[in-house]
DNA sequence: CGATTGGTTGAGCCCATTCAACGAATGTGG
DNA sequence: CCACATTCGTTGAATGGGCTCAACCAATCG
């Protein structure tokens, strides 16, 4: 048996509560079981779409580490956002039924596919289902909105904390250490995602770890000053 | 009568296409509009809403102009998108049932308001409708996502090319000259957007009217050179 | 092993910011 | 109606934060 032909079923997963079926009753992810796809596995480096292709599913994140890329003609690319589980993938393809950017994942990793087709004819039956899911897109738009203010008006520090507190605490959610993490991605990639240059981003990691607010060791990240580090994401700091 | 109180018609509506019920066809538009609220004055200046508001109804742009503005606890704010006539304000309240960021007219505006509730009702009994409103939300992602490469990758006269085209194919879209446009929004408001200082949209402006590329008199636009416009939107114009 | 990729650090530079002065347009109250 | 304040925009000069260029190191891999 191949594990990319293995079916996906909601009802026994252990990240229910933070996907998609969050909230639902059991009949309704049952219903919601019945209608999904494939679960897929995806080799770090792999892509799980290209811009380009055409949309036919949204994609959860079940296990492992994703970054979406937008790219521009001239070669230049911005990082739109990392995804990790319980998170979903495609929604930018909605809206032209194809991917407008590259899902790239950042360490083995495992998705649940779910056709968009039958997920709107769910949607039509499960009112309580479509609610969900016009809440995950808005939060997707506020999700951007944050990330806009960053770009937009904050120097190259506080952008940094902003990143480290938001990835603790995404870590926290999933229970995971909120204080020790080890990055998926590069230093690049961070810099992309922060419309920062990757040299700057490792003189920052150096710079708080001088400070005492975290200890740097490559990929792996402790927070050891969090209080510290949190008030380091907005400009006045004496 | 009091134009706060008109009922909303899409039947009759001269942007129908431009709107939510876009590719509806006459009957559900005549179901669509037995569900729509009120149509609302907003004066220029007035807050549509603001941080913090329950989230009750989506608007949709009847005419004028608006602004959204995401705030920051140390005053820090930032512009997160401009709306016209046929776009939709609200959607990032969705998630959270309560705004997140001020809506401000720009110009004396008015707007259609559509009870949420009622409109995922709607949505049930409408596929086509809802469909549209998946798609919607993930067009506005994707525009989220085109300012966070805009903010993230490029360098300032670039994001204000970007900027004047994108706001001259909108005016197009509404059979708008797209070559002479009337800014309704100030030059900070410019700067907010595009993550600028108003004295750097300025400079940029002055250096476009010095290149030939436009005509600029106070909030008056005239794009002279649309092609050479254009290429600046991209790093190497040599 | 050499080759490649990822990360750190330094030195100099440049683009956008800051600070500042000034002008134009609009509105307000006496 | 003028005097005055306010808001909006332009332009100049100096500054600085993040970039560029570059050298170097460590880890991984075929």
């Amino acid at each position: 048996m191949n594990l990319h032909d293995l079916k996906s079923v909601c009802g026994s997963c252990t990240i229910r509560e933070l996907c998609l079926p969050a909230g639902l009753s059991d009949e309704e992810v049952h219903l919601l079981d019945q209608h999904m796809d494939h679960r897929q596995v995806v080799s770090k480096g792999d892509y799980l779409y290209r811009v380009g292709d055409p949309f036919r599913s949204l994609f959860a994140v079940s296990s492992g580490f994703f970054k979406t890329v937008l790219l521009h003609e001239d070669g230049r690319g911005q990082i739109t956002g990392f995804q990790m589980m319980g998170e979903l993938l495609g929604l930018e393809a909605i809206h032209s039924d194809h991917h407008v950017c590259d899902a790239i994942a950042l360490e083995d990793s495992a998705v649940c596919a779910i056709s968009f087709d039958q997920f709107e004819q769910l949607g039509q039956i499960m009112a309580n289902l479509q609610h969900r899911f016009n809440k995950d897109l808005s939060r997707e738009i506020v999700r951007e909105h944050n990330v806009m203010m960053l770009l937009g008006s904050m120097r190259s520090e506080e952008r940094l904390a902003n990143f480290l507190i938001d990835l603790a605490d995404r870590h926290a959610h999933r229970h995971q250490s909120s204080v020790e993490m080890t990055l998926r991605m590069t230093r690049e990639d961070i810099g992309s995602y922060l419309g920062l240059k990757l040299e700057t981003v490792s003189r920052l990691l150096s710079r708080f770890h001088d400070e005492g607010l975290l200890e740097v060791r490559g990929r792996r990240v402790k927070i050891l000053d969090r209080n510290a580090l949190a008030l380091r994401r907005t400009e006045t700091h004496n």
